[in-house]
RNA sequence: GACCCCAUCGUCUAGUGGCCUAGGACAUCGGCCUUUCACGCCGAAAACACGGGUUCGAGUCCCGUUGGGGUCGCCA
């Protein structure tokens, strides 16, 4: 079971690459790695109505994003469908599928009166056996399969352990569209033979869609994959996740100021762990992760726990690398680049998103005259002016421009004018970043540079003179 | 409604019959650190859904109840 493992990630080109499925993918490739197999994306497009290029584009880059690429050509399920059709054909054939008539209408009845009788609402089989001169000349005919009626199917799946349903309970699914074209539920059969896939992880909502193609499967001669259904990710509500919730595409969030690291890390622990380990790298993760402890049941999506991965992520992350991130979200010049360069420490340290740094940052990238928010200017009173006026002399005779250098200018005004901390901190962080909050003095200080810090106070100075 | 699946702190989870007076993490609350905001450190509160069995012993096995989710398309 362990040799030539293949799996596939296999999302419908309708709209963006979303969280959950990030994680399926995400769970593919672990599994894959972990055994030393492959890892393959198979774009299920033969719904071509609904398939967008965009979306096929946006699925691609989100996985790229991630680092989820595929490790063979990507596999567009609307050029197979030639082999899905033979596949029809071939059921056709043995007696296993047949042709049928039913109008829409028709089976819109068939549903109400199934649900009627406290059934679940299904095709009843009319033309399974009926002749073909019975066939009305104006309606083109699908193919349906000619499911067993006896026994149960059973599916052993390594999430979600043994499940069966009895076959009574399913009804013949349509194989070949009036038009002729494939369904999903035939060309996912079709095409993981083909592809040889070993092991079907996909999500739960998946899992009673397994029955009807192990069915298929034993049909068409084939030995069906492994599956292994893995939970669902569920809103902070515990229902169905909305865009509201987090539901949203992976670039989203890179919009948002999110590391791929701290995205895959924290999708890895949504329904699987080991033992406490809760930063886990890739590397790890890949030579850990085993389906038989991926847990049974869903999870909900937490922003919280993201945010702490994601700041962890960013602390430990180069500072040339952060820098480059913030770049595409920001303008950076030289000038304020060397800044931002010697303020990152503390940025770092502070910022959940990159999208805070930037904007935690913003006391680096701005120019002068800087904007001093009304709350803060409002707590500039004459004698925070009188006082930011005397330190600029000091900070004017600082040779040196160094972090140690600013501290010991501040240390030694508090000294000489028998002052408190606060009564010259909070003049300065007023003045030299327009807010009551701001990185460390005296780096901030340091980053800014001796000429943009006496510049910063004239301004503040000035400005507050002249209300 | 029918069928299928699930069920440990608010959340993610550890736990595979005795090591559990249930462990870790996020969030919350308190303290320390501190020039602000954070970070960091220390501490607190917080869970085996309920009811029956099986067993010397159950969070762990079985059954039922309740709750939640999924599926029931000529969508995937």
């Amino acid at each position: 079971m362990h040799k030539n493992i293949r799996t596939r990630f296999a999302p419908s080109p309708t709209g963006y690459l979303h969280i959950g499925g990030a994680r399926t993918a995400l769970f593919n490739m672990l599994f894959a790695r972990h055994f030393g197999g492959t890892f393959l994306l198979r774009i299920e497009d033969t719904d071509r109505k609904r398939s967008t290029i965009q979306a096929i584009q946006a699925i691609i880059n989100g996985l790229e994003w991630l680092g989820l690429t595929p490790d063979e050509p990507t596999v567009f399920q609307s050029r197979n469908i030639q082999r899905h059709k033979e596949a029809a054909e071939s059921l056709i054939q043995s007696g296993q599928a047949y042709f049928c008539y039913c109008t829409a209408n028709e089976l819109e009845e068939m549903r109400k009166t199934a649900l009627a009788r406290g059934e679940s609402p299904r095709y009843d089989g009319r033309w399974r056996e009926r002749d073909q001169s019975d066939a009305p000349k104006d309606v083109k005919p699908v193919i349906r399969f000619k499911s067993p009626q006896n026994g149960k199917t059973d599916i052993f799946d390594l999430v979600q352990g043994n499940v069966s349903v009895e076959n009574r309970e399913l009804d013949d699914m349509v194989l070949l569209r009036a038009d002729g074209s494939p369904t999903y539920m035939l060309s996912v059969v079709v095409d993981d033979h083909d592809m040889k896939i070993t092991h079907a992880i996909r999500g739960n909502d998946h899992l009673t869609n397994a029955f009807r193609q192990t069915q298929l499967f034993k049909a068409l001669g084939w030995s069906p994959p492994h599956y292994a259904h893995i939970p669902l990710i569920h809103g902070p509500d515990g229902s169905k996740m909305s865009k509201r919730h987090g539901a949203l595409g992976v670039e989203a969030y890179r919009e948002m100021g999110y590391l791929p690291e701290a995205i895959l890390n924290y999708l890895m622990r949504l329904g699987w762990s080991h033992g406490d380990d809760e930063i886990v790298s890739m590397k790890q993760a890949i030579e850990w992760f085993e389906l038989h402890e991926v847990n049974k049941s869903a999870s909900r999506f937490d922003f919280d726990k993201l945010n702490y991965l994601n700041a962890h992520y960013i602390k430990s992350m180069p500072d040339d690398c952060l820098i480059s991130l913030i770049e595409k979200k920001t303008k950076v010049n030289l000038v304020t680049r060397d800044r931002l360069k010697k303020g990152l420490a503390g940025l770092k340290e502070r910022a959940k998103t990159i999208n805070e740094i930037v904007e935690k940052g913003e006391v680096y990238l701005c120019s002068r005259p800087i904007k001093i928010e009304s709350e803060a200017l409002s707590s500039l009173t004459q004698e925070c002016l009188r006082k930011l006026q005397l330190i600029a002399t000091d900070f004017q005779s600082l040779e040196e421009w160094s972090e140690d250098g600013v501290k010991s200018v501040i240390h030694n005004f508090i000294e000489h004018h028998k002052v408190k901390m606060r009564d010259i901190a909070l003049p300065l962080r007023i003045a030299l970043s327009g807010s009551t909050s701001s990185p460390g003095l005296f780096e901030l200080s340091f980053a800014l540079g001796k000429e943009e810090v006496l510049g910063r106070i004239s301004d503040a100075t000035g400005m507050s003179s002249r209300i």
